[in-house]
DNA sequence: CAATAAAATGAGACCGGTTACATCAAGTTC
DNA sequence: GAACTTGATGTAACCGGTCTCATTTTATTG
């Protein structure tokens, strides 16, 4: 690999020409320019920008954890990230965490160790263990979709629990009095947020919460099927079902098919996310569409700021959701809660 | 940012002791190692990997370039790719290349400028414009899932040609015999195998080849949506509608219900890939399942072997698919071919 | 105890750029 | 023409590690 003493060599010029032709080409003569270039030209010269970076201490990487690349909202968050990062000169080192906390750790070290200039987390959870350097300044992290609850961090979030607080109005608009929710893992702040905007609804039309709607889940396909056959098996099953994200509606949606109940006549399905699919479903899905590129390109370029210095304290950013009815909610029916013919 | 000089001094012992001590403790005596421990705890050193990188000229980085991250299909792989990368070492940089010739060669100039070691290219198209370096070495580059034509690089890939013919052997046992195609970006060499495998399983058969049932598409939902609608107005409709992935296979399927047509028993569809979404569509959808996360896997292995020169020639990897019949598929009409009844 | 082998340690070059500072040539001013 | 300004260029330090080679210390052996 040829290196700039190779070029300058050639061109009969000293390094610092060379850089200086190639940096700041306003500070050499039209004539040495000429030399360098061709030079250049002729070795085929490509600057080892590692060693620019290593020079710079800046490595111009941006570690994003993400607890599931797979999941098909933070797909879409990180296409945002992606494009943003591609503007500012940043590159994305994609980190797949699936939730483990270990996975988390090894990369916060990169920028520890100077191998990335700064981190974004989607989840909850602070991979740096604590919220400033040793030496006392704000850590280079910004925290998107799920937020922590401490603020030292810059976030990027969604008011989760006025969005499930507008899906719930919605369903009790329709008239629905028994409303289940299937939730994400138990201890994410995201999930009580939203859980929190259920219950503001319920609590503002006089509904009284019934902890037995409430079903757990992991945001998969096939824990939203698992949701809707435990909630169908209740005594008094719900005539609605708020899930927290398409994914487990749509898995809601099949397994309510299989019982031969309809969708929404029989009982309505709600989904958070908006993603593609949620369009797709038969019927489509009534859900919260989330601006997910948006997440990421905001996490970007507030992570960004920060490395760049143009940002003292922490902001929160709020991006604005959007109830998007669809063909899965529909009027409670008016007669007794219906019973499953099979399954 | 304390630097291995800071640790060295409060040790008491050389620089060359400390980088040693750390790296090759059996070189050093038990006494400097524990002083040597003591003062990197003291002044909370973490060696900047930067350097490290720099000086021994290899970043551990692979580069990949990726059409769509947000496509299910390609974050299965992404994913992949993410859990090898980091058990071999290497950290990914994603690149999300929306089919952009220009953004390709940006990223691919991170090679050339030693940000990172490889690539990963997941179509078939060569940023690097030639297939060795200047020096006639073979350029660390291993293309995946859809690969070029030429094999100068390492691919690893599905025979695309029997996968295709298997699906359409499977239509036709179910006596189809007007199938249709719903097709990726005309250019494609992948689609061009899928084509040339649906083409034998058809002339096996004896039956002749309409090109009126091909139907372009982007891979997207949206795209199978209009497909469908296109196909259903021929004048002589296919009993069946073989789709070049799940996304597409399910637009067809929300438009071929709009129309009041049952699946599969007036049209049968197939998709492509089985994504998690395949088992949950309304039918479930027949498909031809691929090893996606293999695919990501394996490309990172082959790379990291031709990295460290475990690898002289390159290699072509052909990764085994699966038909996976569900309720999407089903015998051919017996009687006239079915009429829209609306839409 | 001297001679020698082996182990531990230190000094400093090196990777490939950038950049502060020194130097030098050419032009300007009185 | 001397003094000074300006622009172009070169020299070499520097970033933070690794690693070769020389040197010193310790262990082994006759």
């Amino acid at each position: 690999m040829s290196n700039i003493r190779a070029v300058a060599e050639l061109a009969g010029v000293s390094v610092a020409s060379v850089s200086r032709a190639l940096q700041q080409p306003e500070l050499v003569s039209a004539k040495t320019k000429a030399k360098v270039l061709a030079a250049v030209e002729a070795v085929g010269y490509r600057p080892n920008l590692m060693a620019v970076k290593f020079r710079s201490g800046k490595s111009h990487n941006l570690v994003v954890l993400v607890p599931a690349v797979a999941n098909v909202f933070f797909a879409r968050v990180i296409s945002g990230m992606q494009q943003t990062a591609a503007e500012k000169g940043y590159a994305l080192l994609l980190a797949n965490t699936q939730g483990n906390q270990d996975i988390e750790a090894i990369y916060a070290k990169m920028v520890q160790t100077s191998q990335a200039d700064g981190l974004i987390q989607l989840r909850a959870h602070n991979p740096f263990g604590s919220a400033t350097t040793a030496d006392g300044s704000m850590l280079p992290m910004v925290n998107a979709c799920e937020v922590l609850d401490q603020q030292q961090f810059p976030t990027v979030v969604l008011d989760n629990r006025a969005a499930a607080r507008t899906m719930t109005e919605h369903l009790l608009s329709l008239g629905h009095r028994r409303i289940a929710m299937v939730k994400g893992p138990q201890r994410s702040p995201l999930t009580r947020d939203r859980l929190d905007g259920y219950r503001d609804a319920l609590t503002a039309a006089g509904i009284a919460f019934d902890e037995q709607l409430l079903c757990p889940g992991n945001f998969s396909l096939d824990s939203g099927h698992k949701a809707a056959a435990t909630l169908l098996s209740l005594s008094q099953p719900p005539t609605a079902i708020f899930c927290e994200n398409d994914e487990m509606a749509i898995g809601v949606v099949q397994r309510i098919k299989q019982s031969g109940l309809r969708i929404p006549e029989d009982i309505s399905v709600a989904g958070f996310d908006d993603i593609s699919f949620a369009a797709y479903c038969d019927p489509p899905l009534t859900t919260i569409a989330q601006p997910a590129e948006e997440f990421g390109s905001t996490a970007v370029a507030l992570l960004v700021d920060i490395l760049q210095g143009r940002l003292k304290k922490a902001p929160k950013v709020i991006l604005p959701y959007e109830l998007v009815i669809r063909a899965s909610t529909g009027p409670a029916p008016t007669t007794a809660a219906p019973q499953p013919t099979r399954g």
